[in-house]
DNA sequence: CAACATATGGAGATCATCTCCACTTGTCAA
DNA sequence: TTGACAAGTGGAGATGATCTCCATATGTTG
């Protein structure tokens, strides 16, 4: 994590080897139907090798997902240095469907393996988060966007849209969900016309003991 | 699926069991962590009953799936019955989101399992999408929503929540999340102020072919 | 209470995962 | 260059979870 230990140019070779295949296969959608050990003869190496690597299926996707990330965060950074925080801000997000659009398979097996119980993942889109953040953040301060709304809440949208790959009707109810969210964010109505004889609104100042959320 | 043949006195039983126990362990958070074999001892069965009753790790997650789903369902009824129709949804979400604080074991099961590529779980989820879809429609036609988004997005945005279990501050940001769509629903604002340079707006009339979505 | 269908359990076959180590390849100092 | 050491490699097999199979047990029906 810390230590950038040089890789043997060897080891470099072949890492970026099993990174490659791996990119493939994950957008092919196949990586769930091979088993690990074949998708090392199919990258070419070991299988000792693939788990120097890479130890788990987890780690492999980290990886590739680090490069997703990556680009996602610079076009954040561009956009957010171009244009003003609102627009900026929808940019991405739009954009953000798009990517995943046009890379169906690899955002799939993203998901998928983010849904395990590896944090790995989870932590790994801390910077993709930050991003998000940011541009909320600057948004916000631009007076364009309420200030009462965690930008976490914008991530869980985006968790949701790359969650629900599957669903027949995927892109038009992806655009769907960003435009909720980007006039939800709008300041909010003044008038509260719909009170919710339920919850609390949806802010902070948490349910009382009582609420322990059973259906009846 | 059509036919419900009449399971044996004996049969019965045991699935049952299976179902409790799974319900248990569900919530207990140690599905994972467990020989799908020991969870048959566990249930008091052997391991071929498990198997036949639930061939996978799925398939259980399914059954168990679909009661829950029933209990929402009804609650969905309910609320529509009793309440107009933009109150019946906000209400809805709002349980929605209490109920799976309150089972949260259960709820990040289940999204788990439902990440995987099981479309057996997003089938069973029909059900659901129904009543969610009803109450969207109720509440357009009471002219208090939107009717130019549909309500597959609220379907996805519930995605998210549910898939984004293990963030540190879920609650309030679930919270926020309905908060944003609930607002984003209502009629949206007539002067558009903000006006993504990308994008089109997020509705049906598609996107050209040359947005093939890669990142620049 | 036959006689038949339906369901059971668990011993072991099967198969993916991962470890281990004898060997190969790169690196660096002289 | 080359020798010597460290770093990396591949794949044969141990490991351990999953799932099948069937002799046995249990309901069900006339």
């Amino acid at each position: 994590m810390t230590t950038d230990k040089p890789l043997r140019a060897d080891a470099q070779r072949k890492r970026e080897a099993l990174l490659a295949t791996a990119r493939e296969v994950f957008d092919a959608g196949s990586f769930f139907d091979l088993r690990f050990d074949d998708f090392a003869r199919l990258a070419g190496v070991g299988t000792g090798t693939l788990y120097r690597h890479f130890p788990t299926r987890e780690a492999l996707a980290e990886a590739v997902y680090h490069g997703e990330v990556a680009t996602l965060c610079d076009r954040a950074r561009r956009l957010q240095a171009t244009l003003p925080a609102a627009e900026a801000l929808a940019a991405f997000l739009r954009g953000m469907v798009d990517h995943m659009d046009a890379h169906q398979g690899l955002a799939r097996t993203l998901a998928t393996l983010m849904a395990d119980r590896s944090s790995a993942l989870a932590e790994g889109s801390r910077a993709l988060e930050q991003a998000v953040t940011d541009l909320v953040a600057a948004a916000v301060q631009e007076g364009a966007v309420r200030d009462d709304v965690d930008a976490g809440a914008v991530m869980m949208a985006l968790h949701g849209i790359g969650a629900a790959h599957d669903r027949p009707d995927w892109r038009a109810e992806a655009d769907d969900v960003i435009t909720l969210v980007l006039d939800g964010l709008r300041h909010p109505l003044h008038h509260r016309p719909v009170r919710p004889p339920f919850g609390n609104g949806g802010h902070r100042d948490v349910a009382p003991a009582n609420s322990q959320g059973d259906l009846r």
